[in-house]
DNA sequence: GCTTTGTGCCAC
DNA sequence: AAACGTGGCACAAAGC
């Protein structure tokens, strides 16, 4: 992999305040200065401070304003932990590292594979499960705005000597009991903010690249406030449209336990044509599939696209029942219920829960929110979406990580799948797409593996790129993102399979069992590096997202007497993977589209330099979300 | 009774 | 087991 410059160092900015918040016994909480001198510019001691945990919102929302031209940077164990309280106050913070976060990269980037950080035993930074985020209507007011450099990329030698715990130079810490048998996490010790800084801040700067791990764990913590900031605010939902929606399709909501009309009415015909008789229930598998049997449909499983396949009488009904069925389980009265509270749709974003780096979700199926049921998204009076998605982001950070000129060109124009056809490679549109997708999937058959020889001759670089890191995972080895997000291991698993495969005794099926999931685990690994580092460039695009946006409020006054941060300010409610959603007053729709246009272009020098490749959006301002592309 | 597994579909 | 990656979630069936 080309390992080219990565970011540039903003020259002669001023030392950050930078305090390290923990918790204390009892309610109380301890600010403690990182000692580089700033902390006298907020007129804290060196020592810092003790206050009640009741006091912190105002104490963080003194210090930031406190902090004036100089950034102001906090570190603490878990954002989940601290800041929900904080905006429940009304409290914004600029920049926060976060310890857990930064933790699980640094423990399994192959960047510090060597580090005491790494090397050590588990600690109780391993066993911290993420701190669940807490539900908190809104209130007061908010901090003063500040305009910030996306991430401090230059303080790192500022915040070497955290001496308060190690001495000066001394190892991290190894994780304590480290030669004792385990006796569960329960009796780890408290997780000790101080060493552990100071450890990822030795992993770091001896890393072969400091730079981008530095910038890879920004992104992540400033990842970390986005996902607060979005469950603070949440999804604008209107359950009367939502309720409208499925009242359309499915009937008026039935009484609990009954199935909607229109699925009853469904199920009526379903058994009608199968001659089944009433008590067949189509939500049940093994008497479904008996009774298509019965009546000779011949289908072998119930899926939509083998379904989709058969002609007989009882397919439409089937399929049209499973669809609505869909919409009723999945996102009907129910979940509306559940997860739609004062037209706010709330779900808990979970910062890196996919290996590759990718956000998870957890509740109310948030990524996933199918198309049927976006109508019901709607901004608030005077407001309006502005929705953005990267275009072809996968291929163009490919292209970028393999130095691909080439393929980076057919991305120049805007399309990059009509730029692929422009370049000769391929005939259309279509098989470029689905050529460019197998060969980041590893996909085999059909027009995908048929099209990759050409696609290979043409963009030589790009295709080894993620040729090679399946090749690596089949090894058993390690593949990283960009900036250093490592694979896993692969595993207990892929070793027996590998030493089955050599075992006489072990059978026929054990070779080829073992062959099998080792190349499963190398399109896992080819996979890993193309959608890790376009997570890794979406973090950088919510991040910059978010401060231009603050600075943006900021310039047009609004918030600054607000009853919370973001009622008057233009803010992130959605984010799934490329793709965002700002809520915003109207007038500054164009200001915001612009914003993000230009975050967008900014994450791209944040990852790639000076090497040319475009991220190009689709950027729509709409009432609706489901009016978005 | 409970939890786990299998199935299927939604999103990117 | 649908080719081809990452997930969440609901429901019924199977397992304890």
């Amino acid at each position: 992999m080309t390992r080219g410059t990565v970011v540039s160092v903003p020259a002669g900015r001023m030392t950050p305040v930078h305090l390290v918040l923990s918790r204390g016994s009892g309610d109380i909480v301890r600010a403690i200065p990182v000692p580089s001198g700033a902390a006298s510019a907020i007129g804290l001691p060196d020592g810092g401070t003790t206050l009640p945990v009741g006091d912190l919102p105002a104490f963080v929302r003194d210090a930031e304003a406190a902090a004036g031209e100089r950034p102001a940077r906090w570190t603490w164990d878990d954002t989940n932990r601290w800041y929900p309280e904080l905006l429940h106050a009304g409290v914004r913070v600029d920049r926060a590292h976060d310890l857990r976060l930064a933790h699980r990269i640094l423990r399994v980037s192959a960047l510090t594979a060597t580090s005491a950080l790494a090397t050590a035993e588990p600690g109780p930074w391993d066993a911290m499960e993420p701190a669940p985020a807490s539900r908190a209507p809104a209130a007061a007011s908010g901090p003063v705005p500040q305009e910030e450099a996306l991430f401090d990329l230059a303080d790192a030698g500022a915040r070497r000597r955290l001496g308060t715990v190690a001495a000066p130079g001394a190892p991290a810490r190894q994780a304590p009991d480290a030669s004792a048998p385990s006796t569960g996490p329960e009796h780890l010790p408290e997780p000790d903010p101080w060493s552990e800084l100071e450890a990822q801040d030795a992993a770091v700067a001896g890393s072969p690249d400091p730079g981008r791990l530095r910038l890879l764990l920004a992104a992540e913590s400033a990842g970390a406030l986005v996902a607060g900031e979005m469950h603070h605010a949440g999804l604008p939902w209107r359950a009367d449209v939502h309720d409208q929606i499925l009242s359309e399709v499915l009937g008026p909501r039935p009484p609990e336990g009954q199935r909607p009309e229109r699925l009853e009415a469904l199920a009526q015909t379903i058994r009608t044509a199968l001659d089944a008789p009433p008590s067949l229930n189509p939500d049940s598998h093994p008497d479904l599939l008996k009774a298509l049997q019965y009546a000779g449909v011949g289908a072998r499983s119930l899926r939509k696209w083998e379904l989709e396949k058969i002609d007989h009488p009882v397919i439409e009904p089937l399929l049209e029942y499973k669809n609505l069925n869909r919409l009723l389980t999945a996102n009907g009265w129910n979940w509306l219920d559940q997860w739609v509270r004062d037209g706010r749709f709330r779900t808990e974003y979970v910062v890196g829960g996919v290996v590759t780096g990718r956000w998870a979700s957890s509740g109310g199926g948030a990524l996933q929110l199918p198309h049927n049921v976006r109508r019901a998204v709607q901004a608030d009076p005077g407001w309006v979406f502005v929705v953005a998605d990267a275009a072809q982001l996968e291929p163009r950070v490919l292209a970028a990580m393999a130095s691909d000129e080439a393929m980076a060109a057919a991305g120049q124009a805007g399309d990059m799948y009509a730029g692929i056809v422009a370049s000769g490679a391929v005939e259309t549109r279509e098989l470029a797409k689905v050529g460019m997708l197998g060969a980041m999937y590893g996909g085999t058959t059909g027009a995908s593996g048929q099209v990759l020889p050409r696609l290979a001759k043409t963009f030589p670089r790009a295709i080894s790129l993620v040729e090679e890191a399946a090749r690596t995972g089949e090894r058993g080895g390690v593949v990283s993102t960009w900036l250093g997000r490592s694979s896993p291991p692969p595993g207990a698993t892929w070793d027996e399979l590998q030493a089955g495969a050599f075992d006489d005794a072990a059978g026929a099926d054990a070779a080829v069992r073992a062959r099998s999931y080792t190349r499963s685990w190398g399109r896992f690994t080819r996979n890993f590096v193309v959608q890790g580092t376009a997570a890794e460039w979406a973090l950088c695009w919510l991040a910059s997202i978010r401060r231009r946006l603050w600075a943006l409020g900021s310039a047009e006054g609004g918030g600054g007497q607000a009853p919370e941060p973001f009622t008057a300010r233009p803010h992130l409610v959605f984010f799934l993977h490329d793709e965002v959603v700002v809520h915003a007053p109207e007038a500054m729709a164009e200001a915001v589209a612009g914003e993000v246009v230009a975050a967008a272009g900014e994450a791209g020098r944040l990852l790639f330099g000076d090497f040319p490749v475009q991220f190009p959006l689709s950027v729509a301002t709409v009432a609706s979300y489901a009016d978005a592309k």
